[in-house]
DNA sequence: CTGAAAGCGCTTACAG
DNA sequence: CTGAAAGCGCTTACAG
């Protein structure tokens, strides 16, 4: 007997292994092509006998029906696709898990991709998704100009920007509160006695860092304190330059910091590596929840927001808007919720 | 003037909004239908002249190709799909994006979806992928019976499996050493001079929880310790469960545990949760890293995979067997790393 | 250099 | 209850 035949006798570069189509079904059940259309869409008009033929020939062949030229004709792709920054950042996960259950309720699959924070990469992959005809596309935007999308939006791509608002076009967006939040962060170090705050922000052309340090410069005005530039840092969030920002701030000869605020999940990571090898004690406040933040001694005082439901919202819209009944873009602003757990709480070290 | 038309001129229903085709666009350049699709895929032969005309009607029109179409006749979809557990998970995020970028760095999209550890959703959302004609398949398996996938084999479709293997069928599959990771870690506990040590671990039906059950159970046997039947939990992963076992372990009037082996990170979290809250010093193994791990007191040992190098080599595979160039199913093994930080090295209590 | 015809595998709109 | 014809928007294989 010989070897089981596997892998190698399909033809690779062949169509699918040439698939067994609907013709073919028809063909071995001796019926018509719509015959077999009505069994494998579960339409009625078939007789009992006729649809036991048809489903003999479907096992037999091991036929399974094909999706593109099923959507091709019907216009309708029930697919969407969501564009985000990078998905290993833990931020995005619940996000990603909210908008497939939305997706799966409404019978769609989701093509997911990341854009690296690179608006070049982020209008690649927009199109590409259109070009496969998405039925709607959620997008945290990397850059400041989406008029690339404008004959897309008129040819009825369902559209939501999401954590962010799109640049130069009318399109829904649902964002979180962070200037509201950022601002009752500081304000509630500020109410713990301190005056030197620091803000360790993202790059400032992304919208959500310019929003928390706008936050961070209102609690501050409201409360009379005048901001030194060395506070302020913004830039990209790998370690190395979050590190030595937060050193210089506390380092400062004139006006060290006895307090940060940091702008997103990564920086609070690395700013938590950095105070716990200081032995001065530093009051700290993160936008953005992070695991086991609870269990670190002090426990982190976060700015949270919620990313399941900045998901669920927008991918809700998407549908409404499918269903035509979102007819005008809006925008839709999620609260944050301020939870202290210690790190918050410290009082200034002098 | 007119409100600017938006949304509500759109047609809900329609195609697209009746988005303009090459066709559209052959005549309105007055060239044929070949030239266009020419100056579309940038193939030569085409005058300037001509290319610059159609490139004109193609801006004038908004013209995208719809790659449905093209997808029907080429016969690739330039896509693959991942099914995984859930989008929310940690360990899935850098394994996503390793799979994107291997996918990326081959053209092809990303459609992701969540099994919920369900193996009848498994198997729904790995059908759906195969009658949207992915090009391959990469699937963290929930169930453990995969013949259904043996017409989609025959025709064709890439398939690795990764994390756990596949059931009933011969399929290429990525895992990590689970049983010599959890042996190692056990045997650090024992090595540092525990004999009572408690496992929990996920459901024994999941592949990967029956592994490092097995790595415990071959490190206690290997130093001579009789294992009692109270200190071995499997089960679902939720806090309460585990919360509740941890608990008893550490309570047995008889034989309580010194030291306990987490089975993976969801586990281990809720672990430290429950330490925290005990006087007694009970040392700590968990298999899969967490983040944030070395901030805490003490610092967390554990048995860390890398969940990168699943995906990516997983996908690097997929796309070896779509060249042509894998024939055979394999199973690749990765090995697991011991990270010490300390709480795997506290002695025992007594 | 350019284009008309056929076909990918379905669904739609009809007719019997 | 059943099926033949046309068509979705492209690419392929040819012919000029």
């Amino acid at each position: 007997m010989p070897d089981t035949p596997r892998r190698a006798d399909r033809l690779p570069g062949s169509r699918y292994g040439n698939r067994p189509t609907m013709k073919d079904v028809a063909a071995r059940a001796g019926v018509g092509l719509k015959t077999v259309s009505r069994v494998v869409n579960g339409e009625p008009g078939v007789t009992p006998e006729t649809e036991r033929r048809v489903q003999e020939a479907i096992d037999a062949l091991g036929f399974r029906r094909n999706d593109s030229a099923r959507v091709l004709r019907k216009g309708r792709t029930a697919s969407i696709g969501l564009v985000l920054e990078d998905l290993a950042d833990p931020f995005y996960g619940p996000l990603s898990r909210a908008v497939e259950e939305v997706a799966r309720a409404h019978g769609a699959l989701l093509i997911n991709g990341s854009s690296a924070e690179d608006p070049d990469r982020e209008r690649e992959l927009v199109l590409a998704l259109c070009a496969r005809r998405v039925d709607g596309l959620l997008v945290i935007p990397a850059g400041d100009d989406h008029r690339y999308l404008e004959p897309e939006l008129r040819a009825g791509v369902a559209t939501v920007f999401v954590d962010r608002p799109a640049g130069r076009i009318d399109a829904d967006v649902v964002v979180s509160d962070n200037f509201g939040g950022a601002r009752d962060g500081v304000a509630h170090l500020i109410a713990h006695g301190h005056r030197r705050i620091g803000f360790i922000g993202d790059m400032p052309r992304i919208h959500t860092a310019a929003e928390r340090l706008r936050g961070y410069r209102a609690a501050m005005e409201d409360a009379g304190i005048p901001v030194k530039d060395s506070w302020m840092s913004l830039g990209v969030t790998g370690p190395e330059r979050v590190r030595r920002a937060a050193e210089e701030m506390l380092a400062d000869p004139h006006h060290p910091v006895t307090a940060i605020f940091t702008g997103n999940n990564r920086v609070t990571v690395t700013v938590i590596r950095v105070l716990a090898e200081h032995t001065r004690r530093v009051a700290l406040v993160g936008f953005d929840d992070i695991e086991l933040a609870d269990l670190l001694r002090p426990g982190v005082t976060v700015v949270a927001q919620d990313a399941a439901a900045l998901g669920r919202t927008a991918a809700e819209r998407l549908f409404r808007q499918l269903d035509g009944t979102l007819l005008v873009p809006e925008r839709v602003e999620l609260p944050t919720r301020l939870i202290t757990r210690g790190s918050g709480e410290l009082p200034p070290a002098d």
